[in-house]
DNA sequence: GTGAAAGCGCTAACAT
DNA sequence: ATGTTAGCGCTTTCAC
């Protein structure tokens, strides 16, 4: 413990240090309604000398305004949300709000506890990763009468607006480009499926663009935990064993993509023309490895801004309309991984 | 928006839709008293129907107790933060304690702001990276009555408690390493040193153990922004130009180290034969590398841990008497780049 | 086991 | 430009 008083300084300790009413050091401390220099000057210093810091939960619950917004994220370990969260903060910062996190694993139970957690705090807005929710998730966040911002995915229908790309036609057009290219013998390597519906939908629009050219992929493998790169590594080796007629390995996330990668240039063989690969979100991360990856941007700064600026929008007039779905068209960035010479 | 209704509900509204008096429902909702099954059954009914989430805000004022910890780090871009985290939430999962995040961009004065924000809500502790903060930083925290726990660094004097390791330490003893595997001509890259006190007391450490030996850096260059990975290569390759006869690199971080283990294995030099690197934090991340980074762990899930345990056991009991410095130690891993057969 | 009254520290709304 | 009053939605305390 650091202090002797146990009790924390008020308004009211302020106000009789500087002589001046409660009400009027309020006014000051938040640079509402007019107050005279004079008396600015007095209560910062008090305010100061003293080392008041003031009561937000109080003031919360007399003006009934919260500045927070809660941001709802899988995981912080995975690169991609720390940006989302940069986009959102980046945007945040020019106004009141404040955006607050919470995490939920991947783990629908745990989405809702925390989601309960932080509505029960009166916060001004939710952004909130996927579309996916259980239903008393959905209830709740009907129920809270506050925008409601879900991001990065806009395969499916938004309790209240989304933001995000379709991982559905992100697949697709993986698929289309990979095909274009002339490779035939295509193999998948990703999360487990389950957890991760956005890559799952990669997947499943992957899959069904090359069904539509009548190919099927060769070998697929899924992993979860452990270390991203080590994991692709292995996947990668372990697939090309068991198939080495692969012509492409397509990764649902850019960290196993480059563990693939190493294990291809081990093996010495040539990248892109006996085998090809290409990842998926384009963390700026890997701008150094021996091979530009091929990746899709995910969009992942410009969806925290987009939510973000929704939801500043909205706090300041809840009548204003919004598109239900806001889509950004990732694109692929060849790298020299995936376009034959 | 979502709802009609603009008015959240209150614990009035269960009360009246179960028949139980408002004090009662409070009780049920928190498990606190003597409550009769019945009763218990009808208000936990009641509340379900309603999709009653209870008002922290309100709360809190009232009982003059808030479950939330500010947990305040430099950023969430650095895997090394995150992982901190993981530890601080593991932790305090198995309490009624919440961690609170906010990120001060290594800036000394957006610290200040964060800390400034999150004390407002009187968090029922703190815990903070780093040893330096402004002096009206130092002030917040002391005045603030709460259990503050300095993180990552023992190097200095906490305000009240510091769980970490020695990074001057940690610098002399990868020196000391390097120096007896025979390496005498030594770079270092890392970050820009104003902005990163533990980066700065590494370098120091390790500078002042070379010292000792009568050997000094041969070369070294700072950087900001941009991919790690990327830099890492640059910088290496830069200071080979300048300096051909180096036999060791030493970096301030992984993700650099794993840029400049790129560069030499694309020039073809022989590691750890010709020329030796090492890094630090021991990202699981990078187990996947071509070669296993030499690299020192920073303890960081531990700290984490440590940390969170510290604020939980304060909370409980105030009185709990508690080591300032709690200093953990580091192991070097030698990998495959420091050690020459 | 349950209820009534008071008040947490602030701000909205209305004085002056 | 400044002060006064009431009350935000809960929990504490005390009564029954």
């Amino acid at each position: 413990m650091a202090a002797d008083d146990p009790r924390p300084l008020t308004l009211r300790d302020v106000s009789e240090a500087s002589g001046v009413s409660e009400m009027t050091v309020s006014r000051v401390l938040r640079n509402r309604g007019d107050v005279s220099q004079a008396t600015r000057e007095k209560v910062l210093e008090a305010a100061k000398t003293l080392g008041y810091v003031p009561n937000k939960i109080a003031g919360a619950l007399a003006s009934s305004r919260v500045n927070l917004v809660a941001v709802i994220i899988p995981s912080l370990r995975n690169m991609v949300f720390p940006e989302v969260l940069s986009g959102v903060s980046a945007v945040l910062e020019e106004t009141e709000l404040q955006p607050v996190v919470g995490v939920t694993d991947y783990l629908p139970e745990k989405e809702e506890r925390v989601l309960y957690e932080m509505l029960s705090w009166r916060p001004s807005g939710v952004i909130i990763a996927g579309l996916e929710h259980t239903d008393a998730s959905r209830a709740m966040l009907k129920a809270s009468g506050i925008p409601v911002v879900e991001i990065m995915d806009t395969d499916g229908t938004p309790i209240d607006c989304a933001v995000g790309i379709s991982h559905r036609r992100a697949g697709r057009e993986m698929a289309r480009a990979i095909l274009k290219q002339g490779y035939r013998r295509i193999g998948f390597m990703g999360t487990k499926m389950p957890l991760d519906h956005r890559a799952r939908k990669r997947f499943e629009g992957f899959t069904e663009a090359l069904a539509k050219e009548g190919i099927e992929v060769i070998d697929q493998e899924f992993y979860s935990g452990g270390s991203a790169l080590a994991k692709g590594r292995e996947m990668t080796k372990a697939m090309l064993e068991r198939e080495p007629e692969l012509d492409f390995l397509y990764y649902s996330n850019d960290m196993i993509a480059a563990g693939g990668l190493f294990e291809l240039l081990a093996q010495g063989i040539d990248i892109p023309g006996q085998i090809g690969l290409a990842g998926f979100n384009g963390v700026e991360l890997l701008d150094g490895l021996p091979r530009r990856l091929a990746t899709m941007d995910a969009c992942r700064a410009e969806i925290g801004r987009k939510a973000a600026e929704i939801i500043a929008s909205r706090v300041d007039n809840p009548a204003v309309p919004v598109e239900k779905i806001v889509e950004l068209t990732p694109k692929i960035d060849y790298g020299d991984t995936l376009k034959r010479r």
